[in-house]
DNA sequence: CGATCGATTGAGCCCTCTCAAGAGAGGTGG
DNA sequence: CCACCTCTCTTGAGAGGGCTCAATCGATCG
């Protein structure tokens, strides 16, 4: 398989303040895969054999109760890295990585990180950087769960994934991976029945349009406003 | 000021891989200082000008919505970083650190950060493992907030408050800091009335005993229990 | 064109919140 | 040292948001 064109990929955080020979040097040692839509990039309790970097397409990631129940921890947009439990000191995957469309994946192994963190010191700093923002993340989630009803929990979480993940249509802004109503409930703490009724009574106010695995944000605006409007200030 | 004994920290993970002299210079960028029980060490929205380690006592780090209402994102124990702020790249405190009691603390300028992971590399790696812990923490939270009811949520912290900050007393394990209902309300996501039911229930039942700001597990392998038990498994 | 997967919608219930009141424990100042 | 005041905890009653259970519809794909 061919070294990967650093030009791709020199402008990610990923790899700030790496230049050309060093950039090269760090793209040879990975290889880079295509996981069609649906395929599972790794597992959850899976050895955390590699860790990762996408170019192009979704990944969801998601956590598996002993019960059974699943959660949606983030979708991965193209530039993000991600599977990086081993350079937390894990061994294994917390999580499993879906493609949740056709995505190509660049892979190291997970015996790389040592030796490039060591000779390239950058690597440490972006990535944590890179968790550091990911926990941010996650306690904002923690906190929406903990003070807001589910309708404005679903409306910042639609405006969140059309900010990260967003294009422009005629009509308004469309999340741009397929994207179910089950999807939705297990990011939000809820069950796909409560997300319906949600987002019919929005298609019915105009605020949005949507079919099969697919939203189309049409007044993002007065999405945002529900968002952060206070529970029975309507 | 005189120097912190390097003896005092040589063993936390957060120096891991750093030797005598190493420690000892970075031990001599930093100051000490005390916080008294309800005194803030910083506060949400302030300018990231330190960041810090907890040498003795108890930190809690907590979050305030626009709305004004309070999240505890987590206790701080001995040994522990925290107010990482400006190593993930943020130019403020996400959060308020407040102490839940009289506290110790090592506090470095944000400025040495760079200096210091520069020539102690190991830095940079102890915080990734530091900060992705957290980050794993926070998940949990997140799959619980998502999947359980109440009295799960109360049962697993009190669990895990009892792991990390557990003194074995004659009757049980004491969690070693005044916690009030409101706080442990305000780190499961519901109200301090639903935590004080069900704290009455559980002392009634002989599984806890407790007072004013103060939780003994008598029974923590019960409570266990009742936090693994699907919801309806009764 | 059938089968499968995703979305919709109704009915009823229950867990938890809200509102309200009061009791107990500690700390503090005179 | 006592009285008061504040903070924490308890407990009841009622309401409601969202879940569960159930059935149907529609769309996409092989």
């Amino acid at each position: 398989m061919a070294t990967v064109d650093p030009s791709l990929v020199t402008d990610l955080p990923m790899f700030t303040g790496l230049a050309g020979e060093d950039l090269a040097e760090i793209l040879r040692e990975a290889r880079s895969a295509r996981y069609p839509r649906n395929s599972d990039v790794f597992s959850q309790g899976e050895d955390a054999h590699s860790f990762f970097l996408l170019l192009s397409g979704h990944v969801r990631a998601s956590k598996t109760t002993p019960a059974g129940e699943q959660v949606v921890m983030r979708y991965v947009a193209p530039g993000e890295i991600f599977g990086v439990a081993p350079a937390m000191g894990l061994k294994r995957y917390p999580a499993t990585a879906t493609a949740a469309d056709d995505s190509v994946v660049l892979i190291w192994p997970s015996a790389a990180w040592p030796r490039l963190v060591t000779k390239f010191p950058a690597l440490a700093t972006n990535t944590l950087q890179a968790v550091g923002s990911r926990l941010q993340e996650s306690f904002t989630r923690v906190v929406e769960m903990s003070t807001e009803q589910v309708e404005q929990r679903v409306a910042h979480t639609l405006v969140r994934l059309a900010r990260q993940s967003g294009r422009r249509v005629e009509r308004g802004v469309e999340i741009d991976f397929p994207i179910s109503r089950q999807d939705i409930a297990q990011m939000t703490g809820t069950t796909l029945h409560t997300v319906s009724r949600i987002l019919s009574g929005w298609e019915q106010a105009g605020l949005i349009e949507s079919g099969r695995q697919r939203i189309v944000l049409r007044e993002p605006d007065r999405i945002v406003a529900l968002a952060e409007q206070a529970p029975g200030e309507v």
